[in-house]
Parts: C-alpha cells; sequence; structure tokens
DNA sequence: AGATGTCTTTGCCTTAACGCAAATAATGAG
DNA sequence: CTCATTATTTGCGTTAAGGCAAAGACATCT
C-alpha cells in the first residue's frame, strides 16, 4: 500500500526499488483525529509526510484568531516543514487534519542523505516547491489587487464547477467559504445574495446555481493576465 | 570581477574552479537602461542572471496598473525564472532595472546539465528558494491579516531605521512607499501624518524621525507570532 | 414532538480605503 | 533667478469591508 503510493508519486519514484523499499521501511505511521494539530505556524518542524489517507489543511492564522486555509492536500500527496531544508525555519502555515487522518512520516535526518545522492529526487522536489511557489504568487495577486468579491467568484468558479447551469447543494459553510477568501461569514454571504442580485447566480440557503459563468470569470480575472 | 562575484555567491560557490571558470565563460552580459524591462509578467523566462551592477525590481502588477513592489535585487544577488525548472512557467513577476545596471545571464539550456550533475548546487538553489517561499509567505501575511496602516508601520522601521530618534531625509517617495505596501499615495500620506498626530513620528514635507519606535513595531507585529 | 446546537440571513452602524481635484512646496533645467 | 515639472498635502465624496446582534431555518438527538 506504502509501496503504491510511493511509486506514484514524482519525488518519490525516482528511487530504485531497492532505497523505495527501505524508505518505506523507515516510514513511522501517524493516525490524526478529525480537527487534530499535525504542525504549529510558526514552529520548526522537520519532517516530510505522505499522506496515506484523509485530508490536511495548510492554513495561516492571525493572532486576533481569522484563518486563511491556503491549501488542502489529499491522499497520496506530499508536503514538508521548511526546517527539512534549512535549520529552524518556522513552519509558514500550520497543519490540521480536517478528517481523521493517516500519514506517513520521514524526519529531515534520515531523508536528507537519501535526497542528496539522488540528483534526480531533488529535482522533482524542486519543481514540486516551484508550483506551491507559482500558487503563492497566484494567491497574492489576489489579495493585493483583488477585492473580495473578485475572490469570492473565482471560489465560486473553481468549487462549484457543477453548479454551472445547474443547481448544486451548497456543501461548504460560509465560515469555510470566508476562510478561503480572507473575510468574514456576513461578507461571503452578502456577496452571495449580491451576485444574485444582478442574475449571475442562484441562490438558497441550501442550493446554488451560476447563470452567468461568463460575469464571474470577469470579476474573478480581473487580477490575471 | 565575474569570477569574484560567483565564488562569493553560495549556489556558484559549490563548483570546482575549473568548472566556474567555463561558467563564467558562457555568461552573457547584458546591460540595462534605467527604466528598463528586463522580463515581463507571465512571460516564460528560462534564464539565471546574476547582478554585477545596478538594482532589478521584481513587481506585480494589477491589470489596472496598480503595481506591488515585491524585492529589489542588489549586485551579487542571482535570481531565475520560474520556467527554469518548470517548462513554459510564467514569471510571477515582472523585473525592471532601477538604474542603469548590468547582468550576467545564463540560460536553462546551458546551466541546468551542470545543476544536475552538481547536488549540492541543486541544494543551494532549493535552500534559497525556501528563503523566497519564507519571504512570499511574510507578505501574504500582512495581506492577509494587517491593515494598510500595519503594512506603512512596517516598511517605515525597515526603511527608515536610521530615522529612530534622528530626522533623515525621504528618500522614497509616497508613490514607492504605496507600491511597496500595496496602496495608494494618498493614503500613505494621510497614515504618516496620522501617525505624526498620535506622536509616533515627526514629518514634513522632506524629512522624517521616529519618535516611538515600540508603538511601530507594535502595529506592524499584529500579524507576526 | 421538543429541545438544542449549528448555520444562514439581515439590519444597523462604524471604520478603512479610495479616487479626483485643487493647492502648495520642492526640484531641476536653462 | 525663473519657469516648468514633479511631489506632496488636503478636502470632499463614495464605496468596500467589517462587527455585532437578532431572527430564521435546518438538523439531530432524545
Amino acid at each position: 500500500m506504502l509501496m503504491e503510493l510511493l511509486n506514484k508519486n514524482p519525488v518519490f519514484a525516482c528511487l530504485d526499488q531497492e532505497e523505495l523499499k527501505s524508505v518505506a521501511k523507515s516510514a513511522n505511521r501517524h493516525k490524526y483525529q478529525k480537527g487534530e494539530w499535525i504542525a504549529h505556524h510558526g514552529q520548526s518542524w522537520p519532517f516530510l509526510f505522505l499522506i496515506e489517507s484523509g485530508t490536511v489543511q495548510a492554513l495561516k492564522e492571525s493572532p486576533e484568531g481569522r484563518s486563511l486555509l491556503v491549501v488542502e492536500l489529499e491522499k497520496g500527496e506530499i508536503f514538508w516543514g521548511l526546517s527539512f531544508f534549512i535549520e529552524n525555519a518556522p513552519m509558514p502555515v500550520a497543519l490540521v487534519a480536517k478528517q481523521n487522518t493517516s500519514l506517513f512520516l520521514w524526519s529531515l535526518d534520515y531523508l536528507k542523505p537519501i535526497i542528496l545522492r539522488n540528483g534526480e529526487m531533488s529535482w522533482e522536489l524542486t519543481r514540486l516547491m516551484i508550483l506551491k511557489m507559482q500558487y503563492a504568487s497566484e494567491i497574492l495577486n489576489e489579495f493585493a489587487f483583488q477585492p473580495t468579491t473578485g475572490r469570492l467568484a473565482r471560489l465560486l468558479l473553481e468549487h462549484f464547477e457543477d453548479a454551472v447551469g445547474d443547481y448544486v447543494s451548497r456543501d461548504m459553510t460560509l465560515d469555510e467559504m470566508a476562510a478561503r477568501i480572507g473575510s468574514t461569514r456576513e461578507m461571503v454571504c452578502r456577496h452571495l445574495y449580491h451576485f444574485a442580485d444582478q442574475g449571475v447566480i442562484q441562490i438558497n440557503r441550501t442550493e446554488l446555481k451560476i447563470t452567468n459563468q461568463t460575469f464571474l470569470e470577469g470579476l474573478a480575472g480581473k487580477g490575471k493576465q
């Protein structure tokens, strides 16, 4: 099972089967309850993990208690603390189990020599890092140049893509949406009904339908190229 | 001269002198006028460069013409396009020469094999990437959780550190400050005089003095740990 | 069915941020 | 020194965003 996940992962797939087996043997499996914290923001956390099952949320938090959900990681994906590469570098995000979740963990000490002697693995790690960089860059663009409306429009397009033309059930609470766009539930609610007033979406307490995709794309795309 | 810069740079310093010499020979030197564009946002730009002299600004731009100055790079520093690692990955920022600037450039094609066969160089590149990641993360924190006041407070502390207790000349225009904190010149001006009203700084048209560093740190640090 | 807790929706009010335009001060070229 | 240009400052009006609180709607458990 673990071997299968490792073989499917672009980073680990670089290693030969022998080495992969020993990597698999050294994995620490750890289970987390729904809502449990895996790592805290600011902490030095020198581990890399692979998700066996469940979902991990990466979130930023302000001292005042607001939080921003940066990304959700699913089965088969890997993630690591920054101190994996720079000693004592603090976690830029906190990690929380969204549901009951099972992880395979490796420590920096164990993995570093393996990475160093496998140039290709290192290259793949770098590629992954670049992807995260691009993602971070997009988020920054949205916060720097887009109003809340634009970020909400994009969220609707991404998360409710099946709602284009058809009613789908609202499977995210207002608070969850707010966390993803860095706002509050009240604001999200108001913007949603404002969209509805403009005829862009149709909405009720439990369902939602996108009736004017193009318009939403216009709002969302203002910060794009 | 170039050899000296290469030897001082943590990434290139990993190579032995022989290889370094050939790297130096293959460099393309290019001069840019003040204000000239080096690379555009969104473009695929598969180069890595080392600054011989001058200053390069990395900036994000919105379609409406607002821009955000993300970082300034100086002599001896290196930087690269994302398509250096992922084909056709778009530049997340634009690059502009702040003053007359001279760069040594290498193409992806030339440098990639060298990186691949020098594991340590790859590791150092990764480290640099992590640093940029941390930096991006900080900026995102500021935008997500801090009001304009907080970002301005931090800018004052960072850029006018000599102004603590003593008047220094205002060597940045309001527009430049606005670009760094993602706001407008009018807002910056108002916040500055608002700080002055609170007795936190003293300011006139050309000079500025910080009289209450602690208070500014309080404003700036709300988004910190 | 009733009670309880969680979400959603809305009204009301406050503050932050912005855009435009005019007035004023500094700077640099001739 | 004077004029033209560039920056700064301020007034005024507008919109966006947010906080608090109350009212509804829904789901669940007993």
